[in-house]
DNA sequence: GATTAATTTAACCAACTGGTTAAATATCGG
DNA sequence: CCGATATTTAACCAGTTGGTTAAATTAATC
């Protein structure tokens, strides 16, 4: 199902995938992509027919490996401690490797263009987003161990862990301005940031022993 | 500074800033918002002169209102628990009324355009965007009177707090299909997404009494 | 009611966009 | 080396885009 592709054909996809995370399907020229690639213009069309289609092929890429990256840096652990521990560390590691990816995914799914929308709906009907569920019964588990609070519907717990892990690349653009020095050494800071997050979601920020 | 603008002028603007919302910098056509507005597009050009124009006083007001409402929700009361929840409430209110702003903010300030650039260094410049501060300060007092743990740097529990709420607004279109039925009342859902984002930051989930 | 200024319109324009094509060049099996 | 196939190029095209303009219409002023 997969044709194999040749190795220019790989490489006007990976330039072209650069442009398309930077500038989304409107802002992302064919011109651009050609110039940046080194290629006549004509080639895109050779080897990808359309605009359409060499996108579609992008996102849907794109979309896969931010939704498999949810679900592989989840893996139950020992303890619902460890496991949300790790969960933070490879998705934060993921990324800071891929700081564009979620602002892209987000971004191309507002604006929602026909592609995106059959993409999205192919990707559901063949039930491969189904990481929730994975998350929602593991953390009913831990409850019934014991180890955590009983949660109403534990969804939410997946959004605040999600946007907390997120937050930070999608608001880069404004945090840097705001926060001059915070990121001198980005890594340094991603390390405090994945503790902090785990602190502020196990443990919370209220004083422990204090009843009020 | 700011000269008066007649209905017409802000009708335009009104429509304008709905198109500009949806779709984005690159997106926006002036023939579409000259259509939704129901004037001659040459109209667009006679009050704001270019694109350039229109799309920067848009984005100028957008942006402070996204940053004010940040400011706005923040108000200390008697503990800091209650500042939070309040802030929670407020907040979370402004996104749903407003679902589709830090979207919005996000996408232009990632794309950046020159103009978003200038924009965001003015506002810097002028001293506009100083919310951060009033609320790590705030912070450092709750810790003060013993009612919060001790954060090393408080900046991330603000990136946690605000990625909590806006995160299921920006994830909307992934959540949407994967949840079917989850917003089948959505100021319920809202409500208890409140509640959610408070008690996960404020207790954690950490089973209390257990020290393992 | 005439004159002036503000508003609105349709027609137009140059630059850009995605896409095509036919010819040129490179590649490769025989 | 030859033919066939795959790749690459420049020129081109039609539709769209932001923007202009001059004339027409309306509103305001006297």
């Amino acid at each position: 199902m997969v044709e194999p592709i040749g190795p220019k054909e790989e490489h006007i996809l990976n330039i072209a995938m650069q442009v398309f995370v930077e500038k989304g399907w409107h802002g992302t020229k064919m011109q651009e992509i050609a110039d940046r690639a080194g290629v006549n213009k004509a080639m895109l069309h050779y080897y990808f027919r359309s605009k359409e289609r060499l996108y579609s092929t992008i996102f849907r890429q794109l979309f896969m490996k931010y939704m498999s990256s949810l679900s592989d840096s989840f893996q139950p652990e020992q303890d619902f401690a460890s496991t949300l521990k790790q969960f933070i560390n490879r998705f934060s590691d993921m990324l800071r490797d891929n700081p564009q990816l979620p602002m892209f995914v987000a971004r191309e799914l507002s604006e929602g263009g026909a592609i995106v929308q059959q993409c999205v709906r192919e990707l559901v009907k063949d039930g491969k987003l189904q990481t929730p569920q994975k998350f929602i019964d593991e953390i009913k588990k831990a409850e019934a161990r014991g180890e955590i609070e009983h949660m109403e519907e534990p969804v939410h717990f997946l959004f605040t862990l999600i946007g907390s892990c997120i937050y930070f690349f999608l608001a880069g653009p404004i945090i840097k301005p705001l926060f001059p020095g915070l990121l001198s050494d980005p890594d340094a800071f991603l390390e405090k940031r994945k503790e902090a997050i785990f602190k502020h979601l196990y443990f919370g920020i209220k004083k422990r022993g204090d009843n009020t």
